[in-house]
DNA sequence: TGTTTTCAACACCAAAAGGTGATATATTCA
DNA sequence: TGAATATATCACCTTTTGGTGTTGAAAACA
């Protein structure tokens, strides 16, 4: 394929203001995950959240970041310290993107199921 | 956080055998995410699939192995070519991991309708 | 046989990811 | 005011990621 769709500036990347964080990028991290997993029943400060990892607050704050850049978490100010949250909408956009998927395994497990039941009666 | 609960050999990783790429990581780029569309119709050659992506057939190769990896798709050699194709099972396991914060934003949408109702019977 | 095609494997590179510690900044409270 | 706390931000480091080109082996075919 030619790469004639691309701008011709090279390596300008000032202005492309790019989502940079989507929803599949946040979610491939399993720190990311388990942080999700504990926001959802939980507003937690950074250092509550630092208290089941074992990484310094620095990472977690950039964890953070991204799921937040993603719209999985929104936080909040409360005195000194900054309570997050989960936002779940986002993950909607995942749940559209395995849709397309679910007719594939369907037909499979319908295939699948054809073929044991053509084993019960032998050709 | 201390860190006891992790293991005293500090850096063995020989003997984790850890699968390093799962489904998560695998759909993470969005090269791969087009890969499997593509893939999801057709078995194709790595040449057929490196036509509709401006990189070079090396690079479409490291992403299917990651695709491989991950057991979102298989191969089989035909002569000369190796042709691969869609495996949608392993994506049962983003649907299962989906499922659990579905209730968090189902909620969320009954807690919206509260809202709107509620607002048109001013307090 | 030799040539072409298709891929796999290798070395290499720049940028991003995930982590660290140190240093602000802002808020609470004595 | 000063001290303690909570977080944000900065500079830095190492590993991984996504890309490149080159090389080499296996299959197809004249």
């Amino acid at each position: 394929m030619s790469t004639k769709n691309f701008p011709h500036t090279s390596k300008d990347k000032r202005a492309v203001s790019v989502p940079k964080h989507d929803v599949f990028h946040a979610i491939a991290d399993p720190t990311r995950r388990q942080m999700l997993q504990l926001l959802a029943d939980n507003e937690l400060s950074i250092a509550a959240i630092a208290q089941f990892f074992p990484i310094s607050r620095t990472a977690v704050n950039k964890h953070l970041h991204i799921l937040a850049e993603a719209g999985l978490v929104s936080c909040r100010k409360a005195g000194r310290e900054t309570r997050y949250k989960l936002e779940p909408e986002p993950l909607a956009e995942l749940k559209t993107w395995l849709s397309f998927f679910e007719q594939y395994w369907d037909e499979r497990l319908a295939a699948l199921k054809h073929l044991v039941e053509a084993d019960e009666e032998p050709s």
